[in-house]
RNA sequence: GCGGGCGUGAUGGAAUGGUAGACAUACCAGACUUAAAAUCUGUUGGGCCUUGUGCCCGUGUGGGUUCGAGUCCCACCGCCCGCACCA
């Protein structure tokens, strides 16, 4: 988690996800003492500073006396049955209600052995977190209020705003811990002072009486790493019947899975997992004890292959994982590019394995956190075309008067491929019998959707340049971007228009002579310095418009031979990332040394950046009213000298002297009449 | 509920606090053609009239900072994403 804190070039947006997954949380934990004298219950609180506002004890259906009781009382055994049922959807979670059972035990409030609270099984305490029981403190807390509201539990107030010494009604008084409140009787002698630091005065309170401990909890969960399946790395572990699960042999490592030699020992037609039925796969000597024993069939996750695969990149051959001077050479992954999706997940499992590596020898220190840079880039997503029918039952009565007899029993989605829709006026309709059918947008592609685009189909129509063109060109690539018919169309008509231009250039007499030879070479240092600037910001979208911008100029350009070919070769180089195989065409064709891909990349000549004269705008408080045209190089008394003697300066001005006028060089001239 | 992000033409989207709408799509018009496709050229934020090198409005809404705000600040509305009875 602390580790988060270097990743500056991660979205924080990423680095948030990773942190709210991890979930640290600092609180305190302590028994309540029971009344009957039996074992404690121990509960786990991140505002122990509202002690004094308890109301009652809660434990979850599951926690061990509930468990207990469930045995004796068929009324709990029923109670706990019915939270169980509880759906586990986040809506079901959100909308249920809250539930409770008073067990009759009662224990002792830590502060005040006389003070005794009951303890309720409640439906909303999760066993597996904390100690699975809280201490519920309904003043300061809206779903233990709901809850002591429904069952006439008291409810206490621990503080009050300073200002305001109503009692809580029906809403929680939950103010920011870094808020001022004034404390009833705070035992730890606090009178005024944040929930922060009365939370810290308590802990320390608590750990100085001895019955209580301030502990650090996680809420991340567990990685299950087995999956029964045959794609995966089978677990180097054997079962064998004398001495249990015993760890294979490190020279037998690693274990490979079976190949299908005879095209029957992998056998997928059945359910279940392969391995579990590979007649002599399983089959291996103990490593213990030499005898026949069985190896495990469960297979990891391919998460742990994602986690590491970098790592091996840097040394694919090596005897041993990594090999830590080419890891050392090597790492780290300057620039990590994928989706969103993988934001928790796999991120957090590489970072883990990265430290696990290094502790092992496997990667250098400088290697602990792996990716340098990441970037989540959005999906492709593409309209949905489906109908909906309606089905009704076959008993339908469709003479009956009362209309809900006559609902259907259900209804029904056809899914339609783009192709067989056709577009007209926004709307859709089916080419096969002209029926309209529902437009869904930006729908991330399924193929339970018919949704999806077939890479191979595209670029067997228009080539991979043309696919990759265009979808680096409709959006910026963190941005989900649509995939439309018409979009790899123009970009293939346009990459078209760029092959003929070349032709066209290569054609030309050597040495003709022209017009606007230099006008073109600007545009072509500036298209150097724009498209490098979007390249390198991952502004795709952004050069490619200049790319478009740049070529246009080209083809209206009447400059002569030498500088149209110059435009045009670099015109190839910049477009080299996105069309790599268009753009070696047209720099062989132009006869370019080499190869593209090896020359170096182009650089834009500053003085060829700087413009002979510029037209600034002039702003009459801050509305634009007319533009000046002047040399480059004027200083800004000159300017302030045209610009002040501008027609509609001079009508605004009405004869009257300026408050202030202020020249931006290049930019633009603001005139406060 | 908590946290994060985003709102710009018909559409995808440009715009280091400095001429909003680059570039493209779509639409419309024109050229070429017997015709269509392809190709090329041009128009297109909205409104108004006096048709001009014209005026007014315009980046979700309302306020603020600034000579100047799509951009910064505050509040609200809407949409999207992540986590979620987490004590």
């Amino acid at each position: 988690m602390s580790g988060l804190d270097g990743l500056d070039n991660w979205s924080a947006k990423v680095r948030l996800m990773q942190e709210n997954w991890i979930g640290k949380s600092r609180g305190l934990q302590f028994g309540f003492e029971r009344c009957d004298g039996g074992e404690a219950i121990e509960v786990y609180t991140t505002r122990p500073d509202t002690l004094m506002g308890a109301s009652f004890v809660g434990i979850s259906p599951d926690h061990p006396i509930a468990k207990e009781l469930e045995k004796s009382s068929p009324e709990v055994a029923a109670f706990v049955a019915e939270c169980r049922k509880g759906g586990t959807t986040e809506e079901a979670i959100e909308t249920a209600e809250k539930l409770g059972y008073d067990t009759g035990i009662r224990v002792k409030h830590p502060l005040n052995p006389d003070w005794e609270l009951p303890v309720w099984i409640a439906n909303f305490i999760l066993m597996d977190y904390g100690t699975g029981a809280i201490f519920a403190c309904p003043a300061h807390d809206q779903r233990d209020l709901d809850f002591c509201r429904k069952y006439d539990l008291p409810v206490l107030n621990a503080f009050f705003m300073p200002d305001d010494a109503a009692p809580v009604a029906n809403e929680a008084l939950v103010p920011a811990k870094s808020e001022k409140v004034r404390w009833v009787d705070h035992f730890a002698g606090l009178t005024e002072a944040t929930g922060e630091e009365a939370i810290n005065a308590t802990v320390d309170f608590a750990e100085q009486a001895g019955w209580g401990e301030g502990v650090t909890k996680f809420r991340l969960r567990d990685w299950g790493l087995s999956r029964q399946r045959y794609w995966g790395c089978p677990i180097p572990v054997v079962h064998c019947a004398d001495c249990g699960v015993v760890p294979e042999k490190k020279e037998n490592l690693p274990i490979a899975l079976p190949y299908d030699e005879d095209g029957k020992a992998i056998d997928f037609s059945v359910p279940g997992n392969p391995l579990d039925r590979h007649p002599s796969w399983r089959n291996c000597a103990s490593p213990a004890c030499g005898k026949p024993a069985q190896r495990e069939t469960d297979t990891m996750d391919t998460f742990v292959d994602s986690s590491w695969y970098f790592a091996r990149f840097t040394a694919p051959h090596a005897e041993t994982p990594t090999d830590l001077e080419e890891a050392a050479y090597w790492m780290n992954v300057d620039q990590y590019i994928g989706g969103v999706e993988h934001a928790i997940l796999h991120l957090l499992y590489s970072r883990f394995f990265a430290r696990a590596m290094n502790i092992c020898g496997h990667l250098p220190d400088s290697a602990k956190e792996p990716f340098d840079a990441l970037f989540t880039q959005g999906m492709v997503t593409h309209a949905i075309y489906k109908s909906t029918e309606n089905v009704f039952h076959k008993d339908t009565d469709w003479n009956s008067n009362d209309s809900n007899a006559r609902l259907p029993a259900y209804s029904k989605s056809t899914y339609y491929y783009p192709e067989e829709v056709e577009l007209r006026d926004g709307r859709a309709f089916l080419k096969e019998g002209g029926a309209e059918v529902t437009v869904i947008p930006s729908a991330k592609m399924s193929k339970s959707k018919n949704n999806v685009v077939d890479p191979l189909s595209i670029i067997s129509a228009y080539g991979a340049d043309t696919a990759r063109w265009f979808v680096l060109s409709d959006s910026p690539p963190e941005r989900h971007g649509e995939w439309t018919a018409s979009g790899p169309e123009a970009a293939y008509k346009h990459l078209n228009r760029v092959w003929k231009l070349c032709d066209k250039i290569a054609a030309m007499e050597p040495g003709a002579a022209g017009q606007g030879d230099e006008e073109l070479l600007r545009e072509m240092h500036k298209a150097i310095r724009d498209v490098t600037l979007g390249v390198e910001s991952f502004g795709f979208n952004a050069s490619i418009a200049r790319l478009y911008a740049f070529t246009n100029a080209l083809a209206k350009s009447k400059a002569g031979q030498a500088a149209q070919k110059q435009a045009i070769m670099v015109l190839a180089q910049l477009m080299s990332p996105m069309t790599p195989h268009l753009s070696e065409d047209i720099w062989a064709h132009q006869g370019g040394t080499g190869l593209i891909t090896t020359a170096p990349w182009p650089v834009a000549d500053e003085a060829m950046l700087v413009e002979a004269s510029v037209t600034l705008p002039i702003q009459i408080n801050g509305k634009r009213l007319g533009e000046i045209t002047g040399a480059a190089d004027l200083d800004k008394a000159e300017v302030e000298k045209l610009a002040l003697a501008h027609e509609a300066v001079q009508k605004a001005l009405n004869g009257g002297a300026p408050k202030k006028v202020i020249v931006v060089p290049g930019r633009i001239v603001n005139v406060v009449a």
